[in-house]
RNA sequence: GGACCCGUAGCUCAGCUGGAUAGAGCGCUGCCCUCCGAAGGCAGAGGUCGUACGUUCGAAUCGUAUCGGGUCCGCCA
């Protein structure tokens, strides 16, 4: 058990009910062992007299008197306390404290791992964005935010699966071949101008991006002149759409596979829109979902207070989502007769679930919102309960350069790609940063803040503590050799010298790290990762600086070798612990400031 | 008109799913380096948690209402 929270919960539970034999198992299940605010409060409090009085017929304040008598008996406590309005505050026997030292080292990076997720199937699906060009801004934050979370449930003991969806399949699409088209025709030397184009393209030219030059020149290396019309002019379109938006897809897919290697993040799945029409599996799902007796041809009230111009009532094809939650029954059938892109999108949860997932977690852009209901919806239908649903919702990010806002306008220059960003500031950095605020509130990110080397920039502030640890863990190997100083070896050291109360701090947090790691995948929120961290470092900077004004604090003391191996251990499991945290973020520890 | 998200210190944000005197960084004020651990450190001021009711032993946290900001609202994805 290297979660000593849960361990003590346990003693608090077997004392409560020795002392409430017939206790409603429900409220046990409601008694929490935290960390105090406090720590003259001593190491942790139990709220369980508070939970249990009310059905003991007790007062709260006796009852948590007669259960602090009873938890003085436990091996591992030193005190227990009754304390305001019915806590128990206990204080551990220090040995007891450092018993997470030498637990954290035997475990390394698995320090943490839980067994919450049960070892429940999840899908976390995230990024998902058109192939229609470059990942942006954006799109970084849902990759780091699903890729973080996936990492993060993996480590409490969920069977997790990482996919992108790639919406290939609706006009936007058709958009692009077009414009990669153009590219084409450019290639092999078209004499047409661009508007001369643009007027013979349905819905316009949109796409004008410079990134797809490249896929134009490849095209016309591929299949020289024979997509074009003899002139070099736009041919019938049945003559070249399908390869061209193949393999525009394609290229437009291995970019943005790249990108996200470059940001660390790599889906196992990647399932095609495109795939589920053409298969038929999307016709099938309505089909079956008819039979159901959840679709029907209706007509739907225009939204009040905002009717759109061209407005009028007309019978479609509609999913009954308000049988299951929704506010209104939603669209599957475009005017034209193909599907909407919540139809597909039914069917590709359906696919998800007759995968074997039992949880679904959609990472989404805030725009995104208000589709989520009627996801949750369908998927409650399609899976009759069996599966549920969730959505993440990341809110903007604003970049700040030198104070200014920079505009994400997909017009030259001022559009910020990931690549981009990966490359001013660096991947650790985007990654730590993306995480520094709750998924749901807006960020600001400010590019000159995230490469400060200064305290309120908890990128630098986490790595200098790591840095700090094995800094000191170097000097301690070349003091003592680097068998005495092994994760190994320092486990079985004696740790009783370690009393200060810096050092105390240091341990109390190290011991918070698992349920921090639960509560925060339970939450579906990685962020607090990060905000765990920054605790740690600030609580690890601390006591290095006590080494400034009381020597004896230092770490290394060549004359007290007990001590100094106490004080290597403490070190030790503090870098495992950021080693643990990070590598949910997916960020990769630094061993030295440069 | 409706749905979802957000209102916490001057600013940017946490707050462990209902617990004790609401925290951190920045900024501000005052101290602390000849050198050996100052890319800093210590201390302090600063908040009726948007507002009003309600739920209960107890509310920043849950409910209702209301104000303010954001996102969205049939054939975009």
């Amino acid at each position: 058990m290297t979660d000593i929270f849960a361990a003590m919960r346990a003693e608090v539970q077997a004392a409560l009910a020795a002392l409430l034999p017939g206790l409603d198992p429900a409220i046990a299940a409601r008694v929490e062992v935290s960390p105090t605010r406090d720590p003259a409060h001593g190491d942790m409090a139990t709220n369980a007299a508070m939970v249990s009085a009310r059905a003991a017929g007790r007062k709260p304040a006796d009852l948590a008197a007669a259960l602090a008598t009873a938890l003085t008996a436990s091996a591992a406590i030193a005190e227990a306390t009754p304390a305001g309005p019915g806590f128990v505050n206990l204080r551990l026997r220090p040995v007891a404290l450092r018993a997470v030292l030498p637990a954290i080292l035997r475990a390394g990076i698995a320090y943490g791992d839980g067994a919450a997720g049960g070892g429940q199937r999840v899908n976390v699906e995230y990024v998902s964005a058109n192939p229609t060009g470059p990942l942006h801004i954006g799109h970084c934050r849902g990759a780091v935010v699903g890729d973080a979370l996936a990492r993060l449930l993996a480590k409490v003991g969920y069977d997790v699966t990482r996919e992108y969806y790639i919406n290939d399949a609706g006009a936007q699409v058709a958009a692009l071949a077009w414009a990669a088209y153009w590219r084409y025709l450019q290639a092999i030397g078209t004499p047409l101008t661009e508007e001369e184009f643009a007027a013979e393209v349905p819905g316009g030219l949109q796409y004008r991006g410079e990134y797809l030059i490249d896929i134009g020149t490849a095209l016309a290396r591929a299949h020289g002149e024979r997509l074009a019309t003899a002139t070099k002019g736009i041919a019938a379109p049945e003559r070249w759409i399908d390869t061209v938006r193949d393999h525009t897809i394609a290229a437009m897919m291995a970019a943005v596979r790249e990108d996200l290697a470059a940001l660390g993040v790599a889906q196992d799945v990647f399932s095609s829109e495109r795939a589920l029409v053409v298969s038929g599996a999307a016709d099938t799902l309505i089909e079956r979902l008819r039979g159901d007796g959840l679709i029907y041809e209706g007509v739907l009230e225009p939204p009040k207070g905002k009717t759109p111009d061209d407005w009028e009532p007309r019978p479609q094809t509609l999913f009954r989502a308000t049988q299951f939650g929704d506010d209104v029954d939603r669209p599957l059938r475009k005017s034209d007769g193909s599907n909407t892109y919540f139809a597909n999108d039914i069917a590709y949860h359906a696919d998800k679930i007759d995968r074997g997932f039992t949880l679904l977690i959609d990472v989404l852009g805030a725009d995104h919102g208000g589709y989520v209901s009627r996801l949750r919806a369908a998927v409650k239908a399609v899976s009759h309960g069996a599966a549920t649903m969730e959505a993440v919702l990341c809110q903007i990010v604003h970049v700040v350069k030198n104070g200014q806002p920079v505009r994400m306008s997909k017009r030259a220059g001022s559009y910020v790609t990931l690549r981009d960003l990966i490359d001013e500031v660096g991947r650790d950095a985007v990654r730590f940063t993306m995480l520094t605020r709750k998924a749901d509130a807006q960020m600001e990110f400010d590019l000159d803040a995230v490469v400060a080397q200064t305290r309120d920039n908890p990128v630098f502030y986490v790595q200098y503590a790591h840095a700090r640890c094995r800094s000191v863990l170097r000097a301690g190997a070349e003091m003592f050799g680097p068998a005495a100083t092994a994760d190994a070896a320092l486990a079985a050291v004696p740790l009783d010298t370690l009393a200060a109360e810096p050092e105390l701090a240091v341990i109390r947090r190290l011991a918070a790290w698992p349920r921090t790691v639960e509560a925060a995948a339970l939450a579906r929120e990685p962020h607090r990762i990060a905000f765990f961290l920054y605790d740690l470092a600030a609580d690890f900077h601390m006591l290095w600086n006590r080494g400034k004004d009381d020597a004896t604090l230092r770490f290394l003391q060549p004359d007290r070798h007990a001590d100094t191996m106490a004080r290597l251990a403490l070190i030790a499991a503090t870098a495992t612990a950021i080693r643990s945290g990070l590598a949910v973020m997916g960020v990769d520890p630094v061993e030295e400031m440069r």
